[in-house]
DNA sequence: GTGCCGCTTGGACCTAGGTCCAGGGTCAAG
DNA sequence: CTTGACCCTGGACCTAGGTCCAAGCGGCAC
């Protein structure tokens, strides 16, 4: 059955224990068994898990979307209706970055490469992406608000 | 010339004011002329500026890249292709990012249709995508250290 | 039976990127 | 000359996602 001590999970897939603690007390993981001395007790199939959060932090989920995604049961229209809408839209902004993306990157060539004759009055070169309105906002705080987990009721900021 | 207070400008960018105050501090934005009472007094230009910063950030740019970003003059070859080389990791990232979402939407909508008839054994079934290698870690905190601004020599961690 | 490493806990601390607050000055209108 | 909207500064605080620490057991080798 070979079950895993905390050391031997964090080796495993790559992480310190302490976030393999942190990722329990926020959910992420579910409490593992312990032994008599309260050792926690692993499954290797954890490994997966963990190697899971991961890869969806990798790809802008926050944890709590990323809980999302481990709750998600075949069949489960309801609640993968949620976090699939989550995925679409982060989806649909990774697109949009790729596109802005290169752009900068083809300006950026540009500016390597010409001897500074043309656009030389400019301030900063770069800037004419934005002032053409090519390069848009893309919400980059807001990691759109799912409804998974508590909400903390997010303060409205005045000032 | 219409030079503008801070609070206007803030108005005008989409940001608080404290958050003109912080850019200033961390030298992405300059520091601006002053009135005899000492109130920042900036240029219409600004507003772009700050509009850039908030892309960039969208972007997945640090405030220190979008800094370097913003100091690329035309011809600078060398400034510039340090943040062009961190420009073509984040577009090669975001490449991958679209394709591995693209592999999370399909498999959401898969379960969400399937009415728990296979892969019911599984015990979370996205699971299966990092247990066949095809999501992979995609570097989630490591902003790929460019040489721009003071060195705050990242502690190795020791556990 | 004693080293020593690994485990436990609670809580403090960290970075990035802001955000808020108190205490006080400025300026235009009434 | 007071009121209200605005501005200043320094410093504390915030969220996310960890990371570190100290004090104190557990357990296995020698």
């Amino acid at each position: 059955m070979s079950r895993l001590r905390i050391g031997e999970l964090a080796e495993a897939a790559g992480v310190r224990k302490d976030t393999i603690r942190y990722y329990e007390r926020t959910g992420l993981l579910p409490a593992p068994q312990r032994t008599s001395a309260g050792y926690r007790v692993y499954h290797p199939a954890d490994v997966e898990r963990i190697k899971f959060v991961r890869a969806a932090q990798g790809l802008g989920y926050t944890l709590t979307e990323t809980h999302a995604l481990l709750l998600v049961r075949a069949g489960d229209a309801l609640a993968g209706s949620d976090i699939l809408a989550v995925t679409r839209v982060k989806l649909r902004e990774a697109l949009v970055r790729v596109e802005q993306l290169k752009l900068i990157e083809t300006g950026l060539e540009q500016l390597g490469e010409a001897p500074s004759h043309e656009a030389e009055s400019d301030p900063c070169p770069i800037l004419f992406l934005v002032r053409d309105g090519r390069l848009s906002q893309l919400a980059a705080g807001q990691p759109e608000q799912i409804s998974v987990g508590e909400d903390h009721t997010t303060s409205t900021g005045k000032d």
